[in-house]
DNA sequence: ATTAAAATATGATATTTGTCATGCTTTGAA
DNA sequence: TTCAAAGCATGACAAATATCATATTTTAAT
């Protein structure tokens, strides 16, 4: 069992706020797992009772549509943490998270994280303020939706994926997502994502190599995002 | 200055776990606004150091696209909280509100629910309870953006008004939206909320009486809506 | 009460986006 | 290595939605 107090991302996330002995305690009780890529952290529906600490690994959260689609709502790094939301509501998960890369994640269950929200003030407030990002992220994301373009969605999506998981040596998107995920990200038809990536690739904005992309021209792209 | 202890909607808030104690401090350091419909109650970008607590009358919380519409994300009623957002993330305001009826709300400085915040476990619990289910709102929301049609989104939109806010004693929906908010909740353009409207009169769904709405068939609503 | 402005309504049309069909390419398992 | 399946790509077309124009109705200010 690995100490907690030594573990590097712990510094990233609400956790950071927790104190020697707290951490101790962590250490004591949580749980780590190895996910490969594709599988499930967990499902949309399954009560989950406590929260992931991702140590290592991307992955996707989404939620499947009455119309058979697969939406990405948020996309989850080193440093986040899972699970606090249905947690808290002490509702079932809202969304499902799969893997997108091989993944090492520790689960801390619930009553440990509810001790800490009652003894520890600061933790309390790390975790509501990192919530209050993710509804700011929601909403901002919502008008999105309801107000872009598809072409101005794929833009910004392709600037949020290099500045959020930059590129490789190359220089292209480090983040391998498959066509059908980047539409899912998009909110669009597959087909209607491959289209405009390759109408973006003519233009000479971006360059497909493969299936990865290489963002040629941000100036252009951020225009296109408006 | 009116009592916070004997204010009915209290008990509709986070602010129930309030005890009596803390409610005399609030009651001492509180503000009471009237607005009147149309008005602001804060505008994106302000900074509040506080939060409303809506006594009486609806509003809407929306935010201007890059396109010049203006998206509404939620809709607020008596009992609701408002601006705990951006006073938990010490951000300026990331919505307006603007009231669509005549309005009472009350003021509460930051520094007083800073104090309950770590005084109080059990409203601090509710808080956040209260911002995680805005995050999944938020969330369903978006992925309906992406998702669903208007039709559809229009049918659920009605369904929700109906089941928040009520009907009249002649069975309209008691909150009267212009075609144009309609349309803002929707996310799309006022001539195409208005043309399905229309849709849904022929076909006997709804009825349009003026501008006011009466669900007629909710069975077929609902199916519409998916 | 009158009138200008705003809101509602509807048609015509253009644009965007989705769907279906099909071929090509890559990947991974036998 | 081969081959089937999955993923990627593109064309043709259909459907959904936006935009522009204009008429009608309602509202609110004088």
């Amino acid at each position: 069992m690995s100490k907690c107090e030594q573990c590097i991302v712990r510094q990233f996330s609400s956790l950071k706020a927790l104190g020697k002995e707290e951490l101790l305690r962590m250490a004591e009780c949580k749980t780590s797992y190895t996910i490969k890529k594709g599988e499930p952290i967990f499902e949309e529906g399954e009560i989950t009772n406590g929260i992931y600490c991702i140590k290592e690994g991307i992955c996707k959260l989404s939620k499947l549509s009455s119309n058979g689609k697969d939406q990405i709502v948020k996309l989850v790094k080193p440093g986040d943490l899972l699970g606090q939301r249905s947690m808290i509501s002490e509702e079932p998960a809202n969304l499902s998270a799969v893997a997108l890369e091989d993944m090492e994640v520790c689960f801390i269950p619930k009553t440990e994280i509810m001790q800490f929200f009652s003894q520890n003030n600061n933790f309390s407030m790390n975790v509501m303020k990192s919530i209050c990002g993710d509804l700011k992220d929601a909403d901002d994301q919502m008008v999105d939706m309801a107000q872009k373009s598809v072409k101005e969605r794929l833009a910004g999506t392709l600037i949020y994926l290099e500045e959020t998981f930059g590129n490789d040596k190359e220089g292209l998107l480090r983040l391998q997502l498959s066509r059908e995920e980047l539409a899912g990200m998009i909110g669009t038809a597959t087909e209607s994502c491959i289209r405009l990536l390759s109408e973006l690739n003519k233009s000479g904005v971006i360059e497909l190599i493969g299936k990865r992309i290489k963002i040629v021209d941000k100036i252009k792209l951020r225009r296109l995002a408006d």
